[in-house]
DNA sequence: AAGCTAATACTCGATTTCGAGTAATCGAGA
DNA sequence: TCTCGATTACTCGAAATCGAGTATTAGCTT
């Protein structure tokens, strides 16, 4: 809710880490790496520097050493301060406590949908579902293995809910399929007429719909609830 | 895949609407929003004259009037190109057929989640889940009013998504709440533990975890497994 | 002992993204 | 008929984001 001095979700991530212990930067990356928590917020090494700037000069972190090994770049080593440790907590706070608003490939792919033949679309939603079937194997393969070596599953339930989201996908992107392959949308029949129509007569989708009584031979009552801007 | 020319997912909104007909920008805005696709891709006014300067430039639409009534702005209004045409084709093929790395705050949440003591979890889960339920049900409403009005479910199948995706999330929330709230978190019962003695003793968690045979009265074997940069 | 790859540790500038601001007009009510 | 808030239509510059590039060293092989 908050606008953050410092937004970026890598931030976060460098709050965290420097909460445990002071570190380098680049030490933070290969952390975090380790750690698998690139998985989980978007590492970049561009970001990474410009973030621990922008947290110094909010007073959340602080240089604490500078060393020289050899020829090799400086490596300025950060703490976090009490302030940082108090926007930690409120992010972290935030983030499990409140959902905001999210933006998925998919649900921008979805609005638009019937830009394609239906054929078309379950094509593709079947490639998808392969696709997110190799990526949920991959995770739950990863789990597996790490509950084989007792790896304490609160260290990696951010893996875990990543699976969720996926197969949350993945079932839909199936049922929607189905409901495509046997036109068993409701109301939207006219969706594949609309599309041969389109490529028989060489006329527009939106020919289509303003003379739906002419092309499909039935009216719409929904035609006159819409807006006309909506048009 | 593929780098787009222009990648902001508002631009895929304005060719998608392009392609229906020709339209200035501000009109391409409000057909957006009156069709509630501003809820499935992210439509601010800085990124939209941006973006469709970006397209312009890169050949998919071109400007075919520009008008001016009385004294207001001028108005340009925007065709798209075949070129255009062929790129949302393809970036629609993309977003259906290809799932995308995406990350969700929840995820970056539950990846510092042993930063917070247990109880300050569940609280906070709890929290969540009650804020989903609410989106749950506002969307929910939305749909029953469409399906009443006969408006075809093809037409908002993206706000159907949305409702699964928010509703995997409600009930991943509820169900390691509970795992929680039980300590039925496998090889978890530590985390509690780690903080109660971080409160009473003074100590940090790493110190913990550095000696816990000392301080848990008990070895971890996965701990011998763990790469020392991950520490 | 030379050569090569991988890892270390960052830098830089070009885009992109954003959100607040502006300025005119329309329409409903006092 | 006057006013005031909503709508129309866009502009601008600051800030964020990115990804490719660089230079050094360590370690391994042949």
């Amino acid at each position: 809710m908050v606008k953050r001095k410092v937004g970026n979700p890598l931030a976060f991530a460098v709050l965290g880490s420097l909460g445990e212990r002071s570190m380098h930067p680049y030490e933070i990356s290969t952390m975090l790496k380790s750690r698998g928590k690139d998985g989980s917020i978007k590492l970049n090494y561009g970001s990474l520097y410009s973030v621990v700037t922008a947290l110094e000069k909010a007073g959340f972190i602080e240089a604490v050493e500078t060393v020289r090994e050899g020829n090799r770049p400086e490596r300025t080593v950060y703490a976090i301060t009490e302030a940082g440790r108090a926007e930690f907590a409120d992010w972290l706070t935030e983030l499990l406590g409140s959902p905001e608003k999210e933006y998925s490939q998919l649900e921008a792919g979805l609005a638009y949908v019937p830009a394609f033949h239906p054929d078309r679309v379950v094509e593709l939603l079947e490639q998808r579902i392969v696709a997110l079937d190799a990526q949920i194997a991959e995770l739950t393969a990863a789990h597996e293995f790490m509950r084989s070596k007792e790896f304490p599953r609160i260290f990696w339930i951010e893996s875990e809910f990543r699976v969720e989201l996926l197969t949350a996908e993945r079932n839909y992107a199936e049922r929607l399929a189905g409901e495509i392959r046997t036109d068993g949308l409701e109301g939207s029949a006219f969706w594949r007429k609309t599309h041969e129509l389109v490529a028989e007569l060489g006329i527009t989708p939106s020919d289509v719909l303003k003379n739906p009584v002419k092309y499909l031979g039935v009216d719409f009552p929904w035609l006159k609830e819409v807006t006309p801007e909506a048009l």
